[in-house]
DNA sequence: ACCACTTAGATGTAACTTGCATATATAGGG
DNA sequence: CCCTATATATGCAAGTTACATCTAAGTGGT
């Protein structure tokens, strides 16, 4: 999350400029699945996460766990170790009023660009693409 | 498009990985006009290029005069320079057939975005935002 | 004890993308 | 001659991505 205040369309409207990685989408789906679950840490989030990819692309692990702390620091979510069970320590992370903020104007954004693309695909496959 | 084939679903299948440029969708859109057009050059597709905006961000002119480059050494599109008018010079831009299949990768790849985020929009925004 | 494997988190870095500023040049109007 | 519109292009800092690599705790096998 670069430039949280867009430039050009200001503070208050969630444009994609303000929104940031957009590429792989992860931001997104991670504050979602943190809603849902309450809790959770980056190695279980890596695999719920496949069932909302946003792309077909792979998740890249290394980036889900640099997005997260990314979300912490700009208090989208907060983070505690957990040691309380078996194998190496966990860092347990929950959403943050912030961060549920930071969700709905993803899916404000996100709805958009559904309803942009999905139009663009109406329009630019109707010609040209023999069955 | 420097990652031409995806190392994850091979040169075969048009993932996201191998489109490269997702970020602000300018090279899908390009392709299309150029299609509908016939042949255009960048001045002109920048003002055609709004109505098909896949994201709310400006038109980058910058990105679009690169991306028409890009996508001229991918042998995408080819491009000559019309001097036969009034004004400067303009790069007047054609699609090849490497550029049709392109465009089609992309309306299958976008076709499935717009599928996820439509998905993921519907789910995450049935919780918790209140009118 | 040693090794391989799974779980769990994190960092290093080259290559690439983006945003913004800036440069170049042609032509028309005042 | 300056200002604006048309038209293309480059420079560069900051940010993103993909991939490799590192650390460390526990489990199970030999």
């Amino acid at each position: 999350m670069p430039r949280r205040i867009c430039p050009r369309h200001g503070a208050g409207y969630p444009c994609s400029c303000a929104m940031g990685n957009l590429y792989r989408f992860l931001e997104p789906v991670l504050l979602f699945l943190l809603k849902r679950k309450g809790r959770s840490y980056g190695y279980e989030l890596a695999n719920q996460l496949k069932e909302f990819a946003l792309t077909d692309a792979d998740v890249e692990i290394a980036a889900l766990y640099r997005t997260l702390r990314q979300l912490e620091l700009n208090s989208c979510v907060t983070s505690e170790w957990d040691v309380d069970h078996n194998g190496p320590a966990r860092r347990v992370y929950a959403l943050t009023p912030r961060g549920q903020e930071h969700l709905q104007e993803w899916i404000v954004v996100l709805g958009h660009m559904a309803k942009s693309m999905s139009r663009f695909v109406r329009v630019a496959g109707k010609s040209g693409h023999r069955t």
